[in-house]
DNA sequence: TTTCGATTGACCAAAGGTGGACGAGGGTCT
DNA sequence: AGACCCTCGTCCACCTTTGGTCAATCGAAA
């Protein structure tokens, strides 16, 4: 399979902006005044970009969007743009969580939502697709799932219960969400020797978008995750823990807010389980099985936060 | 099942505007300025074109839709149109794959298929996911489907009834196949005219990959899919096709063999659903439904070669 | 006879390119 | 403190290229 070399320019600008979320005009200024990008030209004098004029330019606006003037950053090269836009995330990062998530006023999490949900009520899959893919451009994962997945799941859950939509746009809703976070998933592609997660949910559990933003965000921690969709019974989760030699396992728990039986199915599992995995329990109604969960030595997790201190916890053996 | 060559010339023009959504003055077009496509003749000079012209027409379509120009595009071959556009869809993602150091031959279904069943044992969910991904750039879409992923499904539900396999191997492949045809239907984006389709399962029917299969099939026929996942009872399946103005809606059905329930809904489903639209109905056990499903006048289909006829009946209202 | 398809040439809307100007925001100088 | 200036995103006017569509005409097919 012939790859395609990353210098060779073949992009027209109209690509370009789709993938970087820059605005045409703005690209082209950037070149004329800083020589930000040297896109060669068709024969007549189209601009081409390649693979890598893209990369540098999204890393600009990552630099530009972390306060840098793009007359600084655009003398840079690709390592050092990388290095600075490395420095600027940790500390303003959750500092910026409020404000940021926009892009010059264009695109916030909260507009995205709004049309999203709008094209739910519609039943308008392609609207819906395109919403979430534009924004998965503007906004960093971490945002699109706090910010958008979450809360859309939430108001859709909300005008469900209220009878505003019916089931099948529930159901479209979870099609194409959990599509799209398995995009997102795979996307992350884990170093080699990541440790293993597996994601999924106990028997008679049937939600199972919870496990799949449990598992992207996972995967964007750096898990190598073993999705298994929802509803297995105790004794196929150890099982497939043990064959892949997971170091922990996490639960997703939606519904309904009180089984004996799932205790006990999570009582078994933690038995069948080699004591040197871990349990995370997180969902709606993981809080409704707390003693069961202490009982079994299971990290129970409130949100999303949480769960990533969690994970970050179980990575290093060693500050346990 | 006797295969017709994808290469014989046989379509007149008329197929192919309603197979690609191209508007004929435009396929003309595009094959006199820029040698998109180079249909053969007949006696009298009608075009002719073979299945492999209608897909590359469909790949040229979408790399157009994708910001790409025609001029450009038409010189690409159908491997370099597939990953264009596969690079051109998902997110913009940050790493690509791997050069492909093993697999330097042929690239062909059995293959992929005895790699994939191997790393379903081993619950590898990279690997089979770059199986997947790669065999997706060598192979058309309906070999894919075909050739590897129906006989993948009928393999792990074999070994599943023999115990090689536990609902953990079986659960995890879902989940990957799941997410591939999900991608896979959403690469194709439907011309804004095309009719649509409702694509689920009725209540009580959990399995969805026959229905996500069928998905993914209506749309490289050219439909706009409105998939709304399992398990939906006839108020809601009706209420959406209305919604949306729905030409036809599909049904999934693969177990169990007998369920009076099921015959009763698909009375209740005709019934509220506007006469004008129609039902299609296939899987596994869609035979044991005979009797209401003539009663109903619902198409049933025993396998894909059946359902993309009668999709292409059911397009053109004047043959019907 | 009506419909479909082929051909040709023309038309025009959309996308792209260029250069220039504007103006909000943030300094600096005297 | 007021005048000045710099930075940088945006907008505009005007042009070229690209490419989708249409109309007119004619032969073939149903």
């Amino acid at each position: 399979m012939a790859d395609i070399p990353f210098d060779l320019a073949r992009h027209p600008i109209g690509v370009v902006v789709r993938r970087t979320g820059l605005k045409p005009d703005l690209i082209r200024a950037w070149e004329r005044r800083y020589a930000a990008v040297e896109p060669s030209r068709s024969a007549t004098g189209r601009r081409l970009y390649s693979d890598l004029d893209i990369e540098r330019l999204v890393l600009l606006r990552q630099a530009v969007q972390a306060g840098r003037g793009i007359s600084h950053a655009a003398a840079l090269d690709k390592e050092q743009l990388r290095t600075l836009i490395r420095e600027d995330r940790p500390n303003p990062g959750p500092a910026r969580l409020p404000p940021a998530d926009l892009w010059n006023g264009q695109v916030t999490a909260e507009a995205v939502l709004a049309s999203c949900i709008s094209a739910v009520e519609r039943l308008d899959v392609i609207e819906l697709e395109l919403q979430l893919e534009r924004a998965a451009v503007a906004l960093s994962q971490i945002h699109m799932i706090e910010r958008v997945l979450v809360p859309m799941m939430h108001s859709i859950g909300d005008l469900w219960q209220q009878g505003t939509l019916r089931p099948s746009h529930e159901h479209m809703a979870s099609a194409v969400i959990r599509s799209f976070l398995g995009e997102m998933r795979s996307a992350y592609q884990p170093p080699s020797q990541a440790p293993h997660l597996i994601v999924t949910t106990p028997a008679r559990q049937h939600h199972e978008l919870g496990a799949l933003i449990a598992a992207a965000t996972a995967a964007t921690e750096g898990w190598s995750i073993v999705y298994l969709g929802p509803d297995l019974p105790p004794e196929d989760i150890a099982a497939a823990a043990h064959q892949r030699g997971a170091k922990a396992v996490a639960l997703s728990i939606t519904f309904p807010p009180d089984d004996s039986r799932l205790a006990d199915d999570l009582r078994r599992l933690r038995r069948m389980l080699d004591p040197r995995i871990q349990v995370v329990v997180g969902g709606r109604s993981a809080g409704h099985y707390e003693p069961v969960l202490k009982e079994i030595g299971a990290h129970s997790v409130a949100d999303l936060t949480e769960f990533r201190r969690a994970l970050a916890k179980l990575r290093v053996p060693s500050s346990v």
